[in-house]
DNA sequence: GCTAGCATGTAAACGGTTACATGATTAG
DNA sequence: CTAATCATGTAACCGTTTACATGCTAGC
């Protein structure tokens, strides 16, 4: 039994998903993953070389050295066959957390456009609307989820006041993107 | 130099700050930490309790044995001084991506509470606010913050419309509570 | 003369995930 | 009788953080 469950590996599809929309070396991924993990958090030097290292390995992508323009030569980085189909694979299939978590279900979001099919965007789209239609509550007393104005602590019932606007934002977007979609085919 | 620049250790400040309103064992706190990591992510075993174990080592909890109720003997966990002031230096001196990442910030605005010093908690908030004013975009083409008419893909400008909704309703609470605070003083 | 930005990497330490290991009680 | 919930832990693996290491160019 056990079968293998994949790690996340966020910063992996993050790498695939930029390359696959123009070579680039790793100093300028860097940037455009910083950019999306949210505000402007910087990807460290130490997970970014030893995963674009893993990646090469594995023969999803290739670097050519040209000479730099400033500093050390450049490694320009191009996806492989093997790394536009393991990018396809992540977007097709994703884990239960890359919809249920935020930042996860961002990033797939970010690329999923790169497969060029609304059928297999919609499905994306739909499964974290379920998810979000099952709400979850934020703090718990005896068990049980408390609702907002059971909570006495101003900063948890503002917390619960965001994720709720969120919520609500994020839902009116997907319902549209769905209809949009729907109506386009 | 080369100043020692501490973890962020969510974990840690989690489990300090449910174990600071009431004893636990480790079970409960796991659904008390799972409900606040957002919705309903779970907290591993074997991130909990090696988490436990540390702070037990480092003289921050102490564990009384209690006959359980159903299964395994429970352990039940509870806060040394040593422990409270750990909390509270945690609470009063966040590292910068504690105010920056969104998850990390959520944490603290959990327990900020617990400080029971309105101005210290009003200075959390203020520090949060200005970050959220100095807006950051999510993509990039040359160099520069895309806005998001020029961004053609569909789902990253709905991210875009999303994050916009949540930092205008996070920052709509954060001025309505500072003056709370202030007016309170 | 110094700092910021460009550009690439490595190594130790740490912590989280996954899987393994065990076992009792309760509800369907 | 079987799955879920209660309850605690360990060990291998792996990826991230932090710090170390290097060096050039442009602007103040």
């Amino acid at each position: 039994m056990a079968y293998r469950k994949e790690k996340i590996a966020l910063l992996t599809l993050a790498i695939l998903g930029f390359l696959n929309e123009r070579p680039m070396h790793a100093y300028e991924l860097k940037g455009h993953i910083a950019g999306l993990t949210g505000h402007v958090r910087p990807v460290s030097d130490g997970a970014l070389y030893p995963a674009i290292k893993r990646l090469r390995t594995a023969g999803l992508l290739t670097s050519e050295t040209v000479p730099g323009s400033g500093a050390a030569p450049k490694h320009v980085l191009s996806l492989t066959d093997a790394g536009r189909a393991e990018l396809a694979r992540r977007l097709r299939e994703p884990q239960e957390v890359e919809i249920t978590d935020r930042n996860s279900f961002y990033v797939l979001l970010t690329f999923i456009g790169a497969l060029h099919d609304p059928a297999e965007e919609a499905r994306l789209l739909r499964r974290r609307l379920e998810f979000l239609d099952g709400a979850a509550s934020y703090f718990y007393r005896d068990g049980k989820p408390l609702r907002s104005k059971d909570i006495e602590d101003r900063y948890r019932r503002g917390m619960l006041r965001i994720a709720s606007a969120t919520r609500k934002s994020e839902r009116e977007w997907l319902r549209e993107t769905l209809d949009d979609l729907a109506a386009a085919e």
